[in-house]
DNA sequence: AAATCGGGGAG
DNA sequence: CTCCCAGATTT
């Protein structure tokens, strides 16, 4: 069913594709100043799209400027130390992302040559680099046709063929992904995913979408159907739960503090965090401790609230190494801090 | 198929 | 408060 080619099907009103309404509207309406669109290179353009996985456009901008002034390349980025690339990543979010950044800088080095793969094929089995990701490196840094499914696409796609349910279902994404590539047009690849992101970023919004200054509103099934602001289906609901966590200011007669590197799985994975302790607000035997302050912070899927406690561990049993390390407060903040440990230094110092 | 993984922007 | 963002990976 190619139902582009078929122009009469979609009523006589409408004598252009879906992509050129949308290039046209994108050549007058469109972004163009973004950092990563000047001085394109695919590292560049792998980093950028890294950076705005889950992340809104307006956050990662100062994150690109001062990754890339400290490692404008691929090489740079390989011969770094991950404590270094995780500092400059502390507090953007989901830090998986910069350890997968890290690693497969080393390795393009090592078995790439020192450059990032050209195919979409070759780029997908590297590490933190999916399908969309993929696609849109090469769409955005070679100017190949590539199909991307991000969370714009989805909602103008969504909209524009009247696709019911939640993207997050396998089965509608599936639908999404077809009719994204539907419409995706042979030529000019970058503008195409280019224009369509800014569409669904700026008339398709989530909420209060412009359909009145859509240009391809006049064959939108959604509007047709009076479904627009109903789709793309929303994420089932869930409770989420409340976790406590007492974490802990250790400081040296130098009035250093202690630091433990987490793991490098699991939330916070990889970044240097106050020692923490599961709450003992169960044992009835001691007294509640005061705490020095206290914060909330919500992440996707639960809450936690974190009490800060003062406590005089025995500074001779803790050694410096791999996995704790005594740091002055300024030093502490120029790690990669998770982003409420960071604002609970900031109102300690 | 569902859960995990951050933090913030904006209604 | 809510939804959701240029998603990928693990379970």
């Amino acid at each position: 069913m190619k139902r582009e080619k078929v122009k009469g099907k979609r009523g006589k009103t409408n004598p252009t594709s879906f992509a050129q309404r949308l290039l046209e509207w994108s050549d007058v309406h469109g972004r163009h100043d973004l950092p990563w669109q000047m001085d394109r290179s695919d590292y560049r353009v792998w980093l950028s799209e890294i950076m705005l996985q889950q992340t809104q456009v307006g956050t990662v901008i100062d994150y690109f400027q001062r990754f890339t002034a400290r490692f404008p390349d691929l090489d740079s980025l390989a011969k770094a130390d991950l404590d270094e690339v995780m500092a400059l990543w502390s507090g953007l979010g989901y830090y998986a992302r910069a350890r997968n950044l890290h690693k497969t800088a080393r390795i393009c080095v090592e078995s790439h040559g020192g450059r990032l793969p050209d195919s979409a094929e070759e780029l997908q089995q590297l590490p933190g680099i999916g399908r969309s990701t993929a696609n849109a490196i090469v769409a955005q840094a070679h100017d190949q046709r590539a199909v991307i499914l991000d969370g714009n696409v989805k909602r103008v796609v969504a909209r524009h063929a009247a696709i019911e349910g939640w993207p997050g279902r396998s089965a509608i994404a599936r639908v999404l992904w077809k009719e994204a590539e539907i419409r995706t047009p042979p030529d000019r690849a970058r503008d195409y995913t280019q224009a369509i992101m800014d569409l669904g970023s700026g008339i398709c919004r989530p909420r209060q979408p412009a359909c009145q200054q859509c240009p391809v509103g006049s064959d939108c099934m959604a509007l047709r159907k009076g479904l627009v602001t109903e789709l793309p289906g929303k994420r089932p609901r869930r409770t989420r739960p409340e976790k406590t966590t007492t974490l802990l200011l250790i400081e040296d007669d130098q009035g250093r503090l202690l630091l433990k590197r987490r793991p490098p799985t699991g939330v916070w994975g990889g970044l240097w965090c106050l020692p923490e302790i599961s709450h003992p607000d169960s044992d009835p035997d001691k007294k509640p401790v005061e705490p020095l302050l206290t914060l909330r912070h919500d992440f996707t899927h639960f809450r936690l609230h974190i009490r800060l406690v003062r406590s005089g561990l025995n500074e001779a049993s803790i050694e410096e190494g791999e996995h704790h390390a005594w740091m002055k407060y300024d030093q502490a903040l120029a790690t990669g801090l998770p982003r409420p440990v960071r604002t609970m230094l900031e109102a300690l110092s």
